[in-house]
RNA sequence: GCUGGAAUCGUCUAGUGGCAAUGACAAGAGACUGUAAAUCUCUCGGCUUCGGCCUUCGUAGGUUCGAGUCCUACUUCCAGCA
């Protein structure tokens, strides 16, 4: 087995990923985690403010799901990272006891209005309470070793604009912002170790580093920011700022042979379309995280193998059918169509749960499936079974 | 029986002389990619060569340049009194 490491994440130099088998860019293999093992490629699920919204953390393990990945924005907010911490960590914290990640806050540069960036961080308003507070590169690690999460992302800023300018000075930024992610890091990680119970006594697991690498749709930027993001000796990389499967093919294909290929590479946001969970496998992302599925779900909009579905349609009145025959999920074994369709004409909380299983199971298992025919060798002919059937 | 009050798009509702007519719900459809998302958008009398045209506010008349809005009668409903 190929590994290698030399992280400052615990005692001794520790595995994070093993590779089991390749295909071009795309690898199968194990992630591993204090909290256990993720085998992938993977899909986790989007537990923001640590719950998939909607599902029970058992629905999630019943549906396949290996790991799910908390935001640190949301959980600084609401109900604040040392009550987290007092809990035990996230996974003991909301009852998942499996691999965690957590997104930084980053994302909530892009996604908020109202947030004053500058080189020390980001102002943010709180939303829920309209105070002010600050998230720094420093904030953010602190915050996510108090989480506890298994997997970090490093603290970066998501340009709002496409402009080449303005896209390299985001992931300039980023690149400085993440030095003192690293810093910060390796220095929680060290006192974690040492500790002889001062106030800054860590969960006492270790826990992973992602650099997250940016420079929009840029080809020249992304190489540039992927070779910053490894020369800083990260546990992992995230790869961050991809809106649309537009390019990002060749934008993986740029970024992924200059990381180091015995770390673990995360997707980060993209899934809402199977054909991304493809792309991405298929050029070298081990795991995925995406909102869609279940706000899709939420809103009554269905994956099936066929291409999606709005249940809410009044051609599914009278349709007493399996939402997919084909499909060994809770809703799917149990339920129709005309069931699914009242209980949201009737805005039953149900009707989000079903759906939510569903989704969720659907791209976990979509996922799944792709490792199952990268081990197998016959990744080509499901990918193209699979598109062909859902985009036609 | 008398005295008041009320009838508007599937439902409730706004409207007190310029109105195809307000808002909500329902209905029909669409969007959603590191979640300010149980959210948001569009359509919702008919036709249209997209400028309009036609038919609509219980029924029938009337006043007026013009009526959902004012007047008269009728119909139905509600309240109070017998």
């Amino acid at each position: 087995m190929l590994t290698k490491n030399t992280l400052l994440t615990g005692p001794a130099e520790r595995t994070i990923f093993t590779i089991a088998k390749r295909e071009g860019l795309a690898r199968v293999g194990t992630i591993h985690t204090a909290h256990g093992d993720i085998k992938t490629p993977a899909f986790v699920g989007a537990a923001t403010k640590a719950t998939v919204k909607s599902l029970t953390m058992s629905e999630m393990r019943s549906l396949g799901s290996q790991a799910i990945l908390a935001n640190t924005y949301h959980l600084i907010l609401q109900p604040g990272t040392d009550l987290i911490k007092e809990a035990g960590g996230l996974a003991e914290f909301n009852s998942w006891h499996g691999p965690t990640f957590t997104d930084s806050g980053g994302f909530q540069i892009f996604s908020l209005p109202d947030v004053k960036i500058s080189e020390n961080g980001v102002k943010f308003r709180s939303v829920l309470s309209g105070d002010k507070f600050e998230l720094t590169p420093e904030g953010s690690m602190q915050a996510q070793w108090s989480i506890g999460a298994d997997i970090h992302m490093a603290f970066d800023h998501l340009a709002k604009s496409e402009n080449y300018s303005d896209m390299k000075h985001a992931m300039e930024r980023t690149h400085r912002w993440l030095a003192r992610c690293v810093d910060e890091h390796n220095r929680i990680a060290h006192r974690r170790i040492s500790s002889t119970g001062s106030a800054e006594r860590m969960l006492p697991y270790p826990q992973y580093l992602y650099a997250v690498v940016q420079g929009g749709t840029f080809l020249d930027l992304r190489a540039e920011s992927a070779q910053f993001c490894n020369s800083v000796n990260p546990d992992g990389f995230g790869i961050g700022g991809v809106f649309t499967a537009d390019g990002m093919a060749e934008m993986l294909q740029t970024v992924c042979p200059l990381l180091d290929e015995y770390k673990p590479r995360h997707l980060l946001g993209m899934g809402q379309e199977p054909r991304d969970l493809f792309i991405g496998a298929e050029n070298g992302c081990d795991t995925f995280d995406c909102v869609g599925p279940t706000r899709m779900a939420r809103n009554g909009t269905l994956y099936t193998y066929d291409g999606r579905i709005n249940i809410k349609n009044a051609k599914f009145k009278h349709d007493f059918t399996p939402l997919m025959s084909d499909c060994y999920c809770e809703c799917c074994k149990n339920y129709t169509r005309a069931y699914l369709h009242h209980l949201f004409k009737a805005d039953e909380i149900t009707a989000k749960v079903l759906a939510s299983i569903h989704n969720e199971h659907f791209v976990v298992h979509v996922v799944d499936q792709i490792r199952a025919s990268l081990m197998n060798g016959d990744f080509s002919e499901y990918k193209d079974s699979f598109l062909t059937r859902y985009y036609k």
